[in-house]
DNA sequence: ACCCAGGTGGCCC
DNA sequence: GGGCCACATGGG
């Protein structure tokens, strides 16, 4: 493949910042976790139209608590006790109701996650996208982060970013993640790396 | 006392 | 297909 435009972006932005992945490593050495795939899981659905900061307090209490995972999170049911642990992420009525239907999911399905992403990536996203709660962009990053499949993660950063370098003049969930997924090689680590960086860049901005 | 932040579903037209 | 609303907390 030629280097698109988007493909030089990225390759700038990985000059400038490096492998995202060192900033996770580093920000689950401080937070003490282990940052694995049921607890990034988790976070997809809680940072639904939240701040970090927030979401990082919510899963600090589901791990004192220790039901950070889709087993435990399912045996609580959606019930007031898994409410008031993830309440500092907002809507945590309906959140508690999502994540409780996920978790059934997962497990009344397949038993554990590695099951579940045993299958082909169209598959998974279909399965994911008939939850209740649970739209393109948390299935994808689901998908990607958690399932280290191939998909492109289009979010409010991700549009910024495309507003910013003039990239499209459409903005839809499935314009862009095309947009994206036609000029860079498929690749699980250079979208994952690439959207990661972009929500860096864009923090970065604002300071 | 505002204003904002990695969405989604349920309306309505 | 799009526009508008509800959902809620913690931090600036």
């Amino acid at each position: 493949m030629s280097k698109t435009r988007i493909y030089k972006i990225y390759l700038q932005l990985l000059k400038k910042y490096g492998l995202a992945n060192k900033f996770w490593k580093k920000w689950c050495q401080i937070k003490k976790t282990k940052g694995d795939k049921e607890e990034i899981l988790i976070g997809a659905i809680l940072t639904q139209r939240t701040n970090w900061k927030n979401v990082e307090l919510a899963l600090k209490n589901l791990k004192e608590a220790k039901v950070l995972s889709i087993k435990k999170i399912y045996q609580l049911g959606n019930q007031r006790l898994l409410k008031s642990l993830i309440r500092p992420a907002g809507f945590y009525q309906q959140k508690a109701k999502r994540l409780f239907l996920l978790c059934r999911f997962i497990v009344t399905n397949y038993g554990s996650l590695e099951k579940f992403f045993e299958k082909d990536l169209e598959i998974c996203r279909k399965q994911l996208l008939a939850l209740y709660g649970i739209g393109p962009e948390t299935a994808d990053s689901i998908l990607l982060y958690a399932g280290q499949k191939p998909i492109f993660v289009i979010d409010e950063y991700t549009r910024r970013f495309v507003k910013k370098y003039n990239l499209a003049k459409k903005f839809s969930y499935d314009f862009l993640q095309k947009l994206f997924q036609e000029n860079l090689p498929k690749d699980v680590k250079i979208y994952q790396n690439f959207h990661a960086l972009i929500v860096l860049d864009g923090k970065n901005e604002k300071h």
